[in-house]
DNA sequence: AACGCATGCATCC
DNA sequence: TGGATGCCCTGCGT
């Protein structure tokens, strides 16, 4: 039915001069706008002082090309009470519709539109390219304020902290060096991930399309999907204090689940759409959840802004649903304090992380509400002492705050950091890394991209929260989508992504993997053949067995040995396309070798 | 290679 | 307060 609005343009462009002579006075004017030199057009002149008659008209073709009007084509009112159909062939901004400059990608790099605030920090009078943000992330970071005003917290606080902070920040480890396993696992984007409590190779991932993911990733063959607990979205994920075989999930579809882990055997522990669909006005939808093992209670909000609690032995609903956030509006993360079972950090769409006595949960009566300038999309405690906070907001601001007893009405620290709200991407989340015993490392995914030798990557960064750094951003060259969500290992140096509808695994390179990256191997892949191929130890890029149609292409990936059997998890680049998978295959010394 | 689509939040009135 | 509208670095399928 409705062309595309290039075909025309395209079409007209391209034979410009092969205007049909028959005339019909009932088509209107045709003016086409040349592209004239974009540097001097800058200016916001008429639109049409280029303008010049193309044709007039063509019975036939009529009807063709009035439809084809597409959204470059305009319409003005004329003196002749026709109007002329004026088509631009001027290149267009199309970000900001006006001549003179082009927005987009160059290449590798993205070039802004000049009449739009940087896109990085949203201030004015530069553009992304230049921000002093995308140069040093530390910039502008207010350094924390030493007060330490006793507030109502402290005497929330009834526990000792851990008797342990240590006083000189121990180096963390930053992924010099990092070796990527991939695997396609979701047919939607992933939305959350979860480590093991103990298991240290599994991981738990959760999609849009709500299915969970089981996962060891040291056998990736051996892929688990459970399909049929949730209907939409996971939002969240975590495994039961008390049984670590059972995961918890919260979901878009209104329910809570418990899951075992080994069967996909699950049991909704609560509805809150028992009738089904009766419009989105009425639709509820579980967001933020975190399970609270002291008081074994799982908390839970839903996207009207309303607190759930449910009792993790009976598994039923307690109390009745409080109003946590703005009536209406959507909670989206709960967080436990992990020394002080009384406190519960709640974030969501009103622009607040509020800090709750969950011994006192009635709307209203949060002990502080933290503002933000935008949309929260993750608040939580510090991992070891639960004395700090760290929040993610869409205003492209990761936020610190040193010490809950401390002055809480502004924060220590706001770092500029590109994670910008996409519709179409998971919300990104700073997390802490667990195993940082001076609660300053966190990781988030970064949404601007960077060049790197010509590919436009889009880095997880690892920021030091205390002072602003950026310490280490980790990119594979293969991976090309953004990575909003990132999970660190609690015990190992080992960071679980999910981008798009992949998950990675990155670790430290070991030394022998280190000299495997060095030693460039080659797949050759062979078809339409029973016999074994015959190969030279050298040269075995030349095809001289005539037996074999063989083809030979480099691919990067990671090699793990399962049962004797070696397997590679690579990619490839066919066609214009990466390719992702696994094989198990022979391995010669020289180059590896698959018989398809 | 160039579209079209999925669909959340801010902003406007 | 609520409905309409429009989006800036998406990602994938056609």
């Amino acid at each position: 039915m409705a062309f595309t609005a290039s075909t025309p343009i395209r079409k007209f462009s391209k034979t410009p001069n092969m205007a049909p002579t028959t005339r019909s006075l009932s088509f209107p004017r045709v003016i086409v706008e040349k592209d004239t030199d974009s540097e001097q057009s800058s200016s916001e002149e008429e639109e049409n002082d280029d303008e010049e008659r193309l044709h007039d008209e063509d019975e036939e073709e009529n009807g063709k090309h009035s439809e084809n009007e597409g959204q470059r084509i305009e319409e003005e009112s004329n003196n002749k009470g026709k109007t002329p159909i004026t088509i631009s062939l001027k290149k267009v901004c199309k970000v900001c519709k006006r001549t003179g400059h082009e927005a987009g990608f160059k290449g590798a790099t993205y070039i802004d539109c000049p009449m739009k605030p940087c896109f990085l920090c949203k201030m004015p009078g530069h553009t992304t390219m230049t921000c002093p943000h995308r140069v040093a992330t530390e910039f502008g970071v207010i350094p924390a304020s030493h007060k330490n005003t006793r507030n109502a917290l402290l005497y929330v606080f009834e526990r000792q902290f851990k008797p342990h902070i240590p006083p000189i920040k121990p180096a963390y480890v930053i992924p010099d060096q990092v070796n990527c396993a991939v695997i396609r696992y979701h047919s939607r984007r992933v939305t959350c991930l979860e480590f093991h409590p103990t298991n240290n190779r599994l991981l738990l991932s959760g999609d849009k399309k709500g299915q969970v993911g089981v996962w060891d990733y040291d056998k990736v063959h051996e892929k688990v999907v459970y399909g049929n607990i949730h209907s939409c979205i996971v939002n969240n994920m975590r495994f039961s204090p008390t049984n670590d075989g059972m995961i918890y999930a919260a979901s878009s579809d209104g329910t809570i689940s418990c899951t075992d882990m080994e069967t996909g055997i699950s049991s909704p522990l609560m509805n809150l759409n028992p009738d089904g669909w009766q419009g989105p006005n009425n639709w509820r939808m579980l967001y933020g959840m975190d399970i609270n093992p002291e008081k074994h209670t799982v908390f839970v909000a839903d996207n009207f802004g309303f607190l759930y609690l449910l009792d993790t032995r009976s598994n039923n609903r307690s109390g009745q649903a409080v109003l946590i956030h703005k009536k209406g509006s959507k909670v989206v993360g709960l967080h436990c304090n992990p020394l002080q079972p009384d406190l519960l950090l709640s974030c969501g769409n009103d622009h607040f992380a509020r800090i709750w006595d969950i011994r006192q949960l009635v709307a209203g009566s949060s002990l502080y509400d933290l503002a933000h300038r935008r949309v929260v999309n993750s608040a939580y405690f510090s991992p070891n002492s639960g004395c700090k906070i760290l929040t993610t907001s869409q205003d492209n601001r990761i936020r610190v705050w040193d010490s809950i007893f401390g002055n809480l009405d502004s924060p220590s620290r706001e770092i500029v950091h590109s994670h910008d709200f996409n519709r179409h991407l998971t919300p990104f989340r700073a997390e802490w890394d667990p195993k940082d015993p001076s609660e300053s490392l966190a990781v988030i995914g970064r949404y601007i991209s960077e060049n790197y030798n010509g590919i436009a990557l889009h880095p997880i960064d690892f920021i030091d929260v205390s002072t602003g750094q950026l310490v280490a951003e980790v990119i594979d060259p293969n991976i090309t989508t953004i990575s909003p969500v990132n999970k660190l290992h609690p015990r190992d140096d080992v960071l679980a992504t999910g981008s798009s509808r992949s998950l990675f695994i990155w670790r430290p390179k070991d030394d022998h993997e280190l000299a495997e990256q060095k030693d460039e191997r080659k797949i050759v892949i062979c078809t339409g053949t029973e016999k074994k191929p015959k190969h030279k130890s050298k040269n075995d890029d030349s095809d001289d067995d005539s037996d074999v149609d063989k083809s030979t292409l480099t691919a990067k990936g990671i090699l793990l040995e399962i049962n004797s059997l070696i397997v590679l998890n690579f990619w490839l680049h066919i066609g214009g396309r990466y390719m992702n998978s696994y094989i198990c295959m022979h391995l010669n010394p020289s180059f590896l070798v698959l018989v398809m």
